[in-house]
DNA sequence: GCCCGGCTGTTATCCAGATCACAGCGGGTG
DNA sequence: CACCCGCTGTGATCTGGATAACAGCCGGGC
């Protein structure tokens, strides 16, 4: 059994979800709850928790208790390990700050910079190093998953250091493309480019106002794309 | 013709690359090249281009500044469009921050806060105005995306009061997940399940270890996914 | 006790996007 | 001039994720 990327991605939805009803005293719940929380089918939703491996009756759907605790077997690391961040800058405080507030799971357990102003501060209750040290601590105290909030020039030569320091999985806020050794699990997350998909959407969303093609190809006046669309 | 999501996100990519080369004086290119760059297959950047009404010649290539003539009409917004930023928080500042260092087009136009000691505040050049004045705002100054960086329970109050004010495009750094009008694109960039993922992924590529299933259902020992992955 | 309704678990089907495959071209070479 | 080579443009095919469909179950109503 393999799971597929975004039913992982899911996976966590589900358990957020999940999380605050167990905080709101509910006990059990539906497949179609969940859908509706989440924008979902409740055929998905049911098709994610039985690959997962969770059950649940016909007539009291399942109990949350026991979806959040398989989930956790399912995604939590085991205990000491976390993230590694590199760069501190901007978007590396802000990561800093958010992931301080979450559950204490997948934890940010060290973070590097190259800048000697910004090494030795604490941020967010975690101390900044230098990025010489980066071998040096990740040979102690390994980490699986490496997180690159950097400036691009940089993104590549960090990404080979980690790997060569036992990270298997990088979060890249970088607009880089990573060649790494095949294994690695890479997760690109390029805010630019989403910010001008949803530009692009918008306009094509526009009645008719459609900008003079300057070549003999008209522009598309494109409509509605299926998905990650309101419903 | 329309045109798939997935699509012009990487027309965005093949942008970014193409501004770099002609930066560096290059003149024309392949479609292998920008494969290359970009860690996908020729076929694949071909198909794009072709889509896009951009042509090539089988021995020089495609011209550099043909290209991106052709994606500044498809993916710049009309002139005085831009973003609107709802939450000036840490996410939001890095955000003002990275847009401020970009290309001219596709600028944040407004910012809100609900924090009045934040309101006032002149962040990377964009004045940040009380919440409040968001309708009247966008009333004498359309802007057709709006991006939340709000805490995930204001997330759809405010999106709706986009919608209302005319935005035709949410891009949503929250956890919930918002329920809006069709025709609404909405584009979820969920930091922390992707980190999980990246976690989740990480760990299934441990050679043996795996975590005690305490259920009956066996821990599925997940290999490779296919996508996102290193090549 | 029997039927009904609705929810689960699972199989079958569908579809978009990615990949493959190749015809056509055009310039370079000998 | 004829051939070759490699690239473009594009139809054909493949794939896996999402959707639809439904059998089975169980509890509740009558
Ligand atoms: N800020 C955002 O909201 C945002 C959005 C999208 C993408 N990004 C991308 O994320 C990356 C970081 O953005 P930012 O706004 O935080 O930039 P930034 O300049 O504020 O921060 C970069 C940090 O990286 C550090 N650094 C540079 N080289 C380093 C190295 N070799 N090792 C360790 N640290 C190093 C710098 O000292 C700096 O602190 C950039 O690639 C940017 O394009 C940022
Ligand atoms: N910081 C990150 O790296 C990060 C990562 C992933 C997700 N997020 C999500 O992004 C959102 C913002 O995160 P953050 O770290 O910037 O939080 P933050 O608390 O630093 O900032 C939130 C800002 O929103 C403002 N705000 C609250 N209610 C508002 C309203 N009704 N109208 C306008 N502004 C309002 C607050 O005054 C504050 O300035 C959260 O939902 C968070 O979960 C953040």
């Amino acid at each position: 059994m393999r799971f597929s990327e975004p039913m992982v991605e899911r996976l966590a939805t589900y358990r957020r979800t999940l999380r605050r009803w167990q905080r709101e005293g509910r006990e059990r719940t539906f497949s179609r709850e969940l859908a509706d929380a989440l924008g979902l089918s409740a055929a998905q939703v049911r098709r994610d928790l039985m690959l997962a491996g969770c059950s649940g009756s016909s007539t009291q759907g399942y109990p949350v208790d026991a979806l959040l605790d398989r989930f956790s077997t399912l995604l939590d690391p085991p205990e000491d390990d976390g993230l590694c961040l590199c760069g501190v800058g901007h978007l590396g405080r802000a990561l800093l700050s958010y992931l301080g507030r979450r559950q204490p799971k997948l934890r940010v357990r060290a973070a590097f910079d190259s800048d000697p102003a910004t090494c030795g501060q604490s941020v967010g209750g975690v101390a900044v190093l230098p990025e010489e040290q980066l071998e040096s601590v990740l040979a102690k105290h390994p980490l699986s998953v490496g997180v690159l909030a950097v400036p691009a020039s940089a993104a590549q030569h960090l990404a080979e250091r980690l790997v060569r320091a036992g990270v298997r999985a990088i979060v890249n806020f970088t607009a880089a493309s990573l060649r790494l050794p095949h294994g690695v699990f890479v997760e690109d997350i390029d805010i630019g480019a989403s910010l001008e998909k949803a530009a692009f959407f918008a306009q094509a969303r526009r009645p008719h106002p459609v900008p003079p093609a300057p070549e003999s190809v008209p522009v598309p006046v494109s409509e509605s794309p299926p998905r990650h669309e309101a419903s």
